[in-house]
DNA sequence: ATCCGGATCGCCT
DNA sequence: GGCGATCCGGATG
């Protein structure tokens, strides 16, 4: 794909790139916010779409979740960057993340992109997930997400607002829309509720069965998060 | 120099 | 629900 039809796919059907303003941001404002949001991905020639269903918000150097909180280290070093940066890793040796940077420089804090639902370059995302057979699995987990559209360490700290890895206004879901939970995976921490994700999606990763999951509506208003 | 655990996934039972 | 794959950052000696 050249240059002038990536940019073609991406206008066709999607909004603007979020500005900086939108990450620089509470992060768990930003991170409720994503929710319907579009990730876009120009890797290998192609753009792939998905209309982002699940997040997780990481507070920086006092949540001890979050990568911040050993300090500042060659590997997390873009999670440190401005707001609306890239910020992603390897983890367990295999699969990589990808995280938007929130608030101001240096704070340490970001929103992990949890799942997603491909909406545009399906065939590639099916290409580069050989052997899944439904759709919904084909970004339902983090690592699925990056899997999919093409998201490795070259992304790591690249600005979302233009480039080839990009965060753009999509359909914004209602907060009746909006489930709350502990995050996933994580061993400190572990009843903050920080994770976000659209109700009844198909698309959202299967949690352990006995996490704990609130509608946004029944967090009291002062502690909610919303624009 | 060595050890440990991880913001996971897919396959197995 | 359990487990192995597979690797690196950070801590410890």
């Amino acid at each position: 794909m050249s240059p002038n039809a990536a940019r073609r796919a991406r206008r066709s059907r999607f909004g603007a790139p979020l500005p900086t303003s939108f990450f620089d941001r509470p992060t768990e404002w930003v991170a409720r916010d994503l929710l319907g949001a579009i990730l876009s991905c120009h890797a290998n020639g192609t753009v792939t779409n998905g209309r982002i269903v699940e997040v997780e918000a990481y507070l920086g150097p006092d949540d001890p979740a979050c990568h911040a909180a050993v300090g500042i280290t060659k590997r997390n070093r873009h999670l440190h960057g401005p707001p609306g940066t890239a910020y992603v890793y390897r983890i367990y040796g295999m699969h990589w993340c990808v995280n938007a940077v929130t608030r101001e420089v240096g704070h340490g804090s970001a929103v992990l992109i949890r799942a997603l639902e491909v909406v545009d370059g399906l065939e590639t995302a099916r290409e580069r997930r050989r052997g899944v057979v439904r759709d919904r699995d084909l970004a339902n987990g983090p690592g699925k997400v990056c899997q999919a559209l093409g998201i490795t360490g070259v992304h790591d700290g690249l600005r979302l607002e233009r480039g080839s890895l990009q965060l753009r206004k999509g359909a914004p879901v209602s907060d009746d829309d909006v489930m709350v939970s502990p995050r996933i995976g994580i061993s400190k921490a572990i009843d903050w509720p920080l994770r976000y994700f659209v109700r009844g999606s198909a698309n959202v990763s299967r949690p352990p069965q006995r996490l704990e999951e609130w509608p946004l509506a029944t967090v009291p208003k002062a502690l909610r998060p919303s624009s």
